[in-house]
DNA sequence: CTGCTCGTGAGAATGATTGTCATGACGCTC
DNA sequence: GAGCGTCATGACAATCATTCTCACGAGCAG
């Protein structure tokens, strides 16, 4: 517990690889499950329990972001920029854009400690649909 | 189904009214479960399943609120503003605090519209500690 | 190399939510 | 107020994402 203390390390594991390597071919937030099938696709044999375990934990640490989806499910994706930033993301391909705003960012620290609330913290996720998308078609109103 | 389409409409019963007696002697977001627990130990006798759906009824026509908990459970508050608005909630109580933010809804939208999405919708909401529940070395109770 | 641990995998278990379906309650009509 | 078509309800089963269990094998420090 005191010398070579090393709590806090990860092991290099195959399977961590090989789930990041599926992550970084992916541009859109996927579930675990989803990318467990992927990784079947492929060809890598990983377990499911696996892939919940490291995708926790590469979250926590940061490397990854999570999105919860509506119905609860806890979608995965690896971002390009790893500080605190949010996601536009497409309602019907799931297309995804990172963004910065720290104008929202104060706007809604300011909010909060006017009532009083300290260690703030939040969520922002804005949906749409993206060019590629957009809704209406012939609908010249 | 020509005359008397009374589609869309709800029928009054006592389950529903009891649902939302409970929940306007709440003032903080509960989960189904936690709610019908609470209408058990005030005498009502309503079934689990109907609890369900009728939150999920009301939250449709914005009866009430819903908020996708970190662990994915849904949670509900009916809320004094029937608006659109946002959250600040004390993690450590639940007290509740509605707000509105215009000027973050509007740069939301501008930014979605930079990047060519339309339709734009979001989810916000604001984590901390009450003034009741604030942190640090004063720990004087 | 050797051993101590931690990560893994297969499957069971959990737990919130949803589906099923017979029965009862609502709100109209007359 | 009685009759009726429908929708809501409730008990329970089923679903399904996620977590747990635990024997086993693979990292890695010494
Ligand atoms: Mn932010
Ligand atoms: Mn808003
Ligand atoms: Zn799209
Ligand atoms: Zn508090």
């Amino acid at each position: 517990m005191t010398v070579g203390d090393n709590s806090g390390m990860q092991r290099n594991t195959r399977q961590r690889a090989a789930i990041l390597e599926t992550l970084s071919r992916q541009d859109d937030f996927r579930s675990a499950q989803q990318i467990h099938e992927q990784m079947k696709a492929d060809g890598e044999t990983v377990g499911l329990a696996t892939v919940y375990r490291n995708l926790q934990v590469l979250s926590r640490s940061d490397r990854l972001d999570v999105l919860v989806a509506g119905d609860g499910e806890a979608l995965y994706r690896q971002c390009e920029d790893t500080g605190h930033h949010h996601h536009l993301v497409c309602r019907e391909c799931g297309r995804t854009v990172e963004f910065l705003a720290p104008k929202l960012e104060n706007a809604m620290t300011a909010i909060a400690h006017e009532h009083g609330f300290t260690d703030v913290d939040h969520t922002l996720e804005v949906f749409g649909l993206c060019s590629d998308h957009a809704e209406g078609g012939v609908e010249t109103r």
